[in-house]
DNA sequence: AACAATTTTCCACATTATGAATATTTTTTC
DNA sequence: GAAAAAATATTCATAATGTGGAAAATTGTT
């Protein structure tokens, strides 16, 4: 009767997934007779699963004694939609910041200690800065990674300063806390940051963050150009560009 | 260090939340690594945990190795929002069709072999056939309900007379399965259903179907009236109304 | 108020999930 | 391209957990 190899299966996960489904069956509160029946499970052990499914906020128990889906599915669920809808939300602004910049634009999210590269939108001039989709940066090195950091707040650069040692990549890399502390306050204070050649010589950045409807981070955005190509004028298209996204996803910034 | 009486906690389930949350916290895949640092588990029991949640698809895994959360999630989640906003998305169609009719207009959703009343619109006229919110009744004798079995199907239709064994609430009450199976397949083919005083003397009722995005049936709509007062020429108002609500749930009907 | 139905708790123990060890695969380094 | 390192995946004896039958408690029905 399994689906799969036996060892694989946990008996009390199989048992959750059959109860939340039973669950769900329901729009309205269920009871834990019927959820017992359909899911064939004794009414001690349903009762029991079911209790630490409510510690977990996966079931809510409404005062009449029956279940139903609770908010951490929703939670879970909506973080798992977001995630497939930054992508696509995101990459008609980064093309049109493209066209209008003529260089690379990149949409970046947060791991840990670094910076992946989610989605890219390349120019159509031969000399542009190139960036492979699913690498990875050292946020320090970053624009907008700089940008995180300075969000998370002055414990976090500590903690990531200690943990990452601040290894040099080029001799404008941020390689001590002091100046990295500085230059992250500064560039959240300023709405945008940049990297000086800070990854890599010759190469220079402009990065913003696009918050959520939490009003978390969700991404970075920034736009990478050879560093005498830079211009300062772009951070304004950048920052509209971060809010446009931002307003998609639900965020409404504080007055 | 534990919240809740030992009792109630099953440590696998504890455990699945953990690294559910863990996965969250991250955009892109993560590493079974990260995710036994995260969540402090022995990898190899982190791995058997996140191979039993894949076969349940609440977590997915990437060529890579790399987990991410699961489709079943996004299912449960949007099942618990769709039954959050059902409500208040038919509300205005129902006062609408209240102001209109000037009747008492009802939304009910299934719940095994009954329909619950979640949701009222009552006329500001002094006779109006009353109905209470959370109050139940059983399929066979209402319109909706109906309605609901004869979408099911036949078999359904046996299952719930075996069960219930029909009983009779009037003399006009539906008891026996040729005319229960006649009846509902005839609302289907309509479109609509009727309640000819078969849940109470003298209250007749029109009843159609709500969709939702997945093309279920999410919920009934119907309109109850003294049976004297009740006119056929109500069912095009129920059902565009029906539409209405199906198409804000997301409901593209068939071409 | 009595009775029925359902939920909740208890607890001995049958059974499962665990994690250390090992095997296999993938990634990194030279 | 090969070797080393790191990570993932599998195995299995057993420690520990989750089970379900019974009892107690609570809620609902008549």
């Amino acid at each position: 009767m399994k689906e799969t190899a036996d060892t694989t299966r946990i008996q009390v996960i199989d048992r959750v997934a059959a109860l939340l489904d039973a669950i769900a069956r329901y729009p309205e509160p269920v009871s834990l007779k019927i959820l017992s029946a359909e899911t064939g499970l004794h009414s001690s052990t349903a009762h029991r699963i079911l209790s630490s499914l409510i510690d977990n906020r996966f079931v809510e128990r409404d005062p009449a004694g029956r279940y139903r889906l609770g908010i951490r599915l929703l939670q879970l669920g909506v973080r798992l939609h977001r995630n497939i809808d930054l992508r696509s939300i995101a990459l008609p602004y980064m093309e049109k910041l493209r066209d209008k910049l003529n260089e690379s634009i990149n949409l970046t999210i947060r791991e840990g200690d670094v910076v992946v590269y989610i989605e890219k939108a390349t120019p159509n001039r031969m000399m542009h800065v190139q960036q492979i989709v699913g690498s990875r940066a050292p946020l320090h090195v970053t624009a907008v990674g700089k940008l995180m950091l300075g969000v998370a707040g002055e414990g976090e650069i500590h903690g990531y300063a200690q943990r990452t040692n601040l290894p040099a990549y080029t001799r404008n890399t941020l390689s001590n806390l002091p100046s990295l502390l500085e230059d992250c306050e500064a560039a959240v204070k300023r709405g945008y940051s940049l990297d000086n050649e800070e990854a890599e010589i010759d190469v220079g950045c402009i990065g913003v963050l696009i918050y959520d409807s939490t009003g978390s981070v969700a991404a970075g955005l920034s736009v990478s150009a050879p560093i005498e190509r830079r211009k300062m004028e772009w951070v304004k298209d950048l920052q509209e560009a971060g809010k446009a996204v931002s307003a998609q996803l639900g965020y409404h910034p504080p007055d």
